[in-house]
DNA sequence: TTTAGTACCATGTGATACAAGGTACTAATT
DNA sequence: AATTAGTACCTTGTATCACATGGTACTAAA
């Protein structure tokens, strides 16, 4: 039993939740995904970012579309689909009463 | 996909930080803690809490006591032990960050 | 032609919440 | 006295998911 763990399964609750977030404001591709999660200190790789994206394009929350790179491999760039907006509001509403069922647990 | 899995990833992350918080103002036995889970809105299940409190006793996290009771079997009383206090306040910073990280993403 | 950088993807493992079912004790009902 | 209801503890099997690891393929520079 070391912090680290329990870290790792309270973080594993958002990344879902935080990579829609991400891709609502503009589309991006998969390392950018990884950028913006590692400047708000949520680290992700790959290896789990694949195949979450993948799952959730085959559930249709997000949608891709290739583009040339000049400086490698093409890129697969994800936006949200508007089953993802939607799906996407939930989640927020879920978040913060998590954070509240949180607070009530640790307050009084 | 539903938002229900979403939802119970998300809970997950937080059970362990939740209960040890209900268990560092006064002992508990686990009827006590589903009853206080329950007040903030985070739905637990005996099948859940129980190998919970077992790891976080094995690790030292958890005392316990038994003591009898008028109207059934014996209770689990369930306490914090140092080791377990020092561990929640990691957890604590641990769910700040994890809250100012998710507002990142979400915001901006 | 080789090497480095970038990008996509698949497989196996470990952690953990939950569903479902079981044992045992007390108290009230029949 | 026997049965039923309520309470409390516990175990096993399953599904989900992040991660470690390793692989393929494209471009550009050495």
């Amino acid at each position: 039993m070391n912090i680290e763990n329990t870290k790792a399964q309270m973080k594993k609750g958002v990344l879902e939740f935080c990579i829609l977030s991400i891709l609502s404001k503009t589309e991006h591709y998969p390392s950018e995904i990884i950028e913006k999660m590692k400047e708000a200190k949520l680290i992700v790789v790959e290896g789990t970012l694949y195949p979450l994206l993948t799952r959730l394009k085959n559930d249709g929350l997000l949608s891709y579309r290739w583009e040339e790179s000049t400086s490698g491999p093409p890129r697969k760039y994800y936006k949200l689909t508007p089953v993802g907006e939607q799906f996407l509001k939930e989640l927020n509403i879920t978040w913060n009463e998590l954070v509240e069922a949180v607070n009530k647990t640790t307050q009084n």
